[in-house]
DNA sequence: ATATAGAGTTAGGTACACCTAATAAACGGA
DNA sequence: TCCGTTTATTAGGTGTACCTAACTCTATAT
């Protein structure tokens, strides 16, 4: 009864991620992230429960601590993979994802270790979120996103929260991306867009958008 | 009904090594390489037959134009993640090939590419095979085993056909890596070992393990 | 207060890849 | 020729992860 085949991996990863925010794990929102259906979480979620990888209450799924040991195990690699991908092999920031999606399943941990040290032991993905280490230890900065800054504050950007390709690829043509130092001009009211100014150039940018760019 | 499943890919790969000696390909070989059940291999390879990736006769099993196309593509993975494990991530030649059979499987079209690319175009693996082009083409050479050369007889290793770790590090160390020179001193009779002369130093090779090394 | 929407689970069923045990077919040696 | 071994297949069964349809809550809106 091995506890971390592919699929297993996938729901602990999935719930990890959605623990994020603040709103509960519901059996719905992980079917939803899955692409699964609700019975189907449903059951697996009572297979995890058995195996002591989560908790689940009236309230949603949590993690246990050896769910949060894999999930992170399992973020890891996928980070990892993101760096070597773009770093040694030349993808771009929005072509990664998918490709990680796959390899965090088949990298053992001697290639963890190889990856690691090839790309002089990096502390971050290329959208700008930490790598556990080896303990699943992540470090921690205190940041908001940039959707909360108002007129005239300004920060440097830490991470982008975005997986859909097209995106990426938008948000890197305006060069908001990781490490760079924008500045909001301007705060529509009632939830419009942000005006913020970015090495020079000024641009509109949607609340919801802003909410998953993180600046410190 | 997609043909190019992780265990199909294996099955399509195991049959295509099994088909490069001379005998033919049968369950129950299959299984033993495979590391499965005979029946269990038996069934598979009906469904292998009915989605026309094999062919099954009297005489055994062999792959269809379609199952060679999966097979050297899964190859063309297998060896460019091999090389990437030496050359780019510091893997050790004895410690790529079960790595790689994980990675063989989760590598797009388009890593595929980037891994070329970024190791400028191998032309083989660490151990010496060849690396299918995008079209599967692989370049010939036409080579003999090691065990056949006679006393005196010298040539060039070119492939070792070896997948267990610590052979192969025996292999390196005695300096029987591909790319090096070797001359046959003496020939026991009797199917007994080859006395090798390997950058000036004397070994005794079995027959068996001799006969997985080519050379031309 | 009650109807109803929504979330979550149960029931029942499918596909897949594996297994063991038993059977059938082929083949080499006495 | 016949027997025993090897080789392949059939029969029957398991576990896993998924599905749809139906049911059961709970919580809200009229």
């Amino acid at each position: 009864m091995k506890a971390d085949t592919p699929r297993i991996e996938e729901y602990l990863e999935s719930i990890y991620k959605l623990q994020q925010d603040e709103h509960p794990v519901t059996t719905s929102r992980l079917a939803e992230h899955l692409k699964l259906s609700a019975p189907s979480v449903s059951e697996m979620v009572k297979k995890l429960a058995q195996k002591k990888l989560v908790n689940h209450t009236e309230k949603g799924v949590c993690l246990t601590q050896e769910g949060n040991r894999i999930a992170k195990k399992v973020i890891r690699r996928h980070r990892l993979s993101e760096r070597l991908l773009t770093d040694i092999l030349g993808f771009r920031w929005d072509e990664v994802h998918d490709e990680a999606c796959r390899l965090e399943h088949a990298i053992s941990p001697e290639m963890e270790k190889h990856i690691e040290e090839s790309l002089g032991n990096p502390k971050t993905c290329p959208h700008g979120f930490p790598i556990p280490d080896e303990n699943g230890v992540i470090a921690k900065e205190k940041l908001r996103p940039l959707s909360e800054l108002k007129a005239s504050d300004k920060g440097i950007i830490v991470s982008v929260f975005e997986e859909d390709p097209k995106m990426l690829q938008y948000l890197a043509t305006l060069g908001l991306i990781p490490e760079v130092c924008v500045r909001v001009e301007e705060v529509a009211p009632f939830g419009g867009p942000l005006i913020v100014c970015v090495s020079g150039s000024r641009y509109a940018l949607g609340r919801e958008v802003a909410s998953k760019i993180k600046v410190k």
